[in-house]
DNA sequence: CCAAGAATTGAACTGTTATTCAGTTTATGC
DNA sequence: GCATAAACTGAATAACAGTTCAATTCTTGG
């Protein structure tokens, strides 16, 4: 005979899993702790290690759910700021300056997806690669539009959106590194006024 | 009794450290293989896993002086390039031209130096950081000079020089990973003249 | 050529981590 | 309350990497 879970049962294992995926996040958040074992995932969520593999069918698959899970929760806060605005210098700009405040607000979010953790395996690496050149991508698009505008010269539309995204997130990870630069809005504003010049903006 | 060794033992015992050191950079710069136990990189260089402990004290030892031969290699050609020049403009687009011709004819070094290789330990990724930080710096001293020479604005030259090589670097990894761009003339000019663009330099 | 020193070998040791599974606890439906 | 299913446990397993060391091979200097 099958038993059917009951309400409280599914409530109970779906909150389980939440646990597991925020005990993940939050150890490879942390500053000290190399160890990003199950063992330790389990018991910062409370449960045994064998408990784990009725959650996820491995190590691989929970890495690639957090970072899915950071992804998407990254690419909505672009998204709704994005809507403010109808100027596309506005959402090129809006865009990575929510990025950027997000990243500080949530330095470990920043930390997870700018630094790159040794231990983690290769397909996970593979998969910040991708969220990278997705960010590349996204710019790209204003760019386009703002030559087609004819608001800035022609060039190599993507190579200038690599740079773009390469010179913020190389900011960005000088902070979580070092913490320079300690003024964040002026350097924001640097390396805004940079980016624009860079892209030829007309000045008006 | 103690033995001298001979000129001879001498040489050969030159020789297989520096086997070592080849078979090891040879198996970090390899597309597939994610596998740089000592094991692998004793097999590759043609000796017993316990004879690599004769030539370096551990693994880490090893990986340090990988790191410190290309870098002292990639410094020795950025400096010679640069003295070549005496326009601060012309060092600094000789600097990043030389690095970008450097790491497109070894793209092994490239992949060595930009790409974050998971299974190797904290301590050498931070030997990697530590690098792309001195690059910064080279950067921010002409960026410096530039601006004590009323060439470009007043501005601040940390951030500035953070983002100068954040936009190279983006654009060499994403050649690294997904072979683009193609044309790298077209691609190298364009990102030159973003840079040149985003410093403020007065047209002339 | 030979005895002692030096270098080399690779199997064994140690430590670590993902994963499994036999045993235990908890939930279900009658 | 009970029989059975499902969930949970954590010690055991397996696989793998860095390191060691007793045994072996090569080198030295007389």
């Amino acid at each position: 005979m099958v038993y059917n879970k009951t309400e409280k049962v599914i409530a109970k294992q779906q909150n389980l899993r939440d646990k597991i995926l925020k005990a993940a996040r939050e150890i490879l958040a942390e500053e000290e702790s190399e160890k990003t074992s199950i063992k330790a995932i389990a018991k910062r969520a409370g449960i045994a290690t064998g408990t784990f593999y009725l959650y996820f069918t491995n190590k691989e698959a929970l890495m690639e759910t957090v970072v899915k899970e950071l992804y998407s929760e990254l690419l909505y806060i672009i998204k709704k700021e994005r809507a403010k605005y109808n100027n596309v210098f506005d959402k090129l700009q809006a865009s990575m300056e929510i990025c950027v405040q997000t990243f500080m607000k949530e330095k470990h979010l920043a930390k997870i997806f700018l630094e790159h953790f040794p231990e983690i395996n290769t397909a996970f690496h593979a998969k910040f690669t991708d969220i990278e050149n997705d960010l590349i991508q996204f710019a790209k698009q204003d760019i386009d539009d703002l030559v087609a505008q004819h608001l800035i010269p022609q060039q190599d539309t993507q190579v200038s959106a690599t740079a773009f995204v390469g010179s913020f997130r190389q900011v960005i990870f000088s902070w979580i590194s070092h913490g320079e630069p300690k003024d964040w809005d002026q350097a924001f504003n640097t390396l805004l006024e940079y980016n624009m010049r860079g892209l030829g903006r007309q000045k008006n």
